[in-house]
DNA sequence: TCTGGGGTCCTAGGACCC
DNA sequence: TCTGGGGTCCTAGGACCC
């Protein structure tokens, strides 16, 4: 039962790896500045403060102090988590704990650049690799005939030659584990870990610890008197689907037991694509209307260049709205027809934004396409639902 | 001076259909 | 006269993740 079926349909343990880049964003900025090793470096806000290069060839950096404005830390090396500074903390916020913190804006480009070359390197050991965003990744090493920790060495090893950075790897027999493990020993650790292990090593473990569980859950789960994966463990089924509903009461029950049989993914379709804005002040929809409208569409024709882009077009069109208060809504409409044209997607969401209360300022606009189908099976004819329509 | 931007998944109610 | 039941689509909101 400790067992799942494989492509070939044996039944054989599964080996997966979850291998983290170590603070990726700050530490690819440090190839770029190495007089800044060993610096609390926060990298994050809006792209205003970049270094500026002196008459003697060196740097001069932005520090934390002379932030201003809205942004929030994207990453911070671990000189700067020692003072406190996490990423997502507002940049004003941290300021007040580390003021003389050096701030770098981010640089996607080059962060996405290294990001191709890290896994390219890894696929070159393991192919079988599933991509979770920009830094990390699961890899399936069930079928590679290598002991885990010299083939960890050696993932790690082609990672560091192919970019200059370290990483982290958990390799468990699924993918929950893993992640929980690639997080124990970081930064530039390996941590292999068997199910016989999961009590001793597993269940101490704060219930926050597993993908998935956020401060919400996390809260209920306190009331309920759990707070480590033990403790989740240890509770009833019954009593946790009581809580949290069938689905996610007996998923927290399977997680607590290290049971997590999800494959790894090779590839996936987007399931939506979306552009958002944060404004520098609050608008009224009345006093900064022109403003407002010329964000609009702006953020419209970004959402439709990115679907020409990627090639797919959407039959969903979507807009999100965040007041001064922080209180957002959405509003979608669903079209007859799929589309990935600037002025069709501004229609669509111009109509979105009739159907929303506008008396308070807005702080956020975003709009976003999903419904996607590829762009070429697409020949504009109406779908089959609305031919079939009577007249 | 609080709180980015790009995503996924889940829930839940109503419409609509058989 | 207390009036099904299941399935799918659409919409809105929220939790969570990187």
């Amino acid at each position: 039962m400790l067992y799942i079926h494989t492509a070939m349909n044996t039944s054989i343990p599964r080996r997966i790896a979850h291998l983290d880049m170590d603070a990726f964003f700050a530490s690819v900025e440090l190839l770029h500045y190495p007089e800044l090793r060993g610096q609390a470096v926060v990298v994050g806000g809006r792209s205003v403060h970049q270094p500026v290069l002196q008459p003697d060839g060196s740097h001069r950096f932005s520090r934390l102090r002379d932030y201003v404005g809205r942004g929030v830390v994207t990453t911070s090396t671990y000189e700067a988590r020692a003072l406190g500074i996490f990423s997502a903390m507002g940049l004003m916020k941290s300021a007040q704990l580390a003021p003389e913190a050096i701030l770098l804006p981010a640089n996607f480009d080059a962060y996405r650049d290294y990001s191709r070359h890290f896994k390219a390197a890894v696929a070159s050991i393991a192919p079988c690799i599933e991509d979770r965003g920009i830094d990390e990744i699961f890899i399936d090493l069930s079928d590679i005939p290598e002991d885990s920790l010299p083939l960890a060495r050696r993932i790690k090893q082609a990672v560091f030659d192919a970019t200059g950075l370290t990483c982290s790897i958990g390799i468990t027999p699924n993918k929950l584990l893993a992640k929980i493990c690639s997080d124990l020993d970081k930064p530039d650790g390996i941590t292999l870990l068997g199910r016989d292990e999961i009590p001793s090593r597993i269940w101490p473990l704060a219930a926050k610890k597993i993908n998935g569980i956020g401060p919400k859950a996390n809260e209920r789960l306190a009331q309920m008197g759990i707070a480590t994966i033990g403790e989740l463990a240890a509770a009833p089924v019954e009593r946790l689907v009581c809580y949290f509903g069938r689905t996610m009461g007996t998923w927290l029950h399977e997680v607590a037991h290290g049971i997590d049989e999800r494959p790894i993914k090779t590839s996936r379709e987007p399931k939506s694509i979306s552009r958002e804005s944060t404004f520098q002040r609050d608008l009224h929809a009345k006093q900064d209307r022109a403003e407002l409208s010329e964000a609009f569409t702006s953020i419209c024709l970004r959402v439709a260049d990115d679907l020409a882009r990627k090639g797919y077009v959407a039959r969903t069109i979507g807009i999100k709205l965040r007041y001064a208060d922080f209180q957002a809504v959405t509003r979608d409409i669903t079209l007859p027809m799929p589309t990935a044209d600037g002025r069709e997607i501004r229609q669509a969401a111009g109509e979105c934004l009739k159907r929303v209360p506008l008396h308070q300022r807005i702080r956020l606009l975003g709009v976003r396409a999903s419904t996607l189908l590829p762009a070429t099976a697409i020949d504009r004819q109406p779908t089959a639902f609305q031919t079939e329509l009577p007249l």
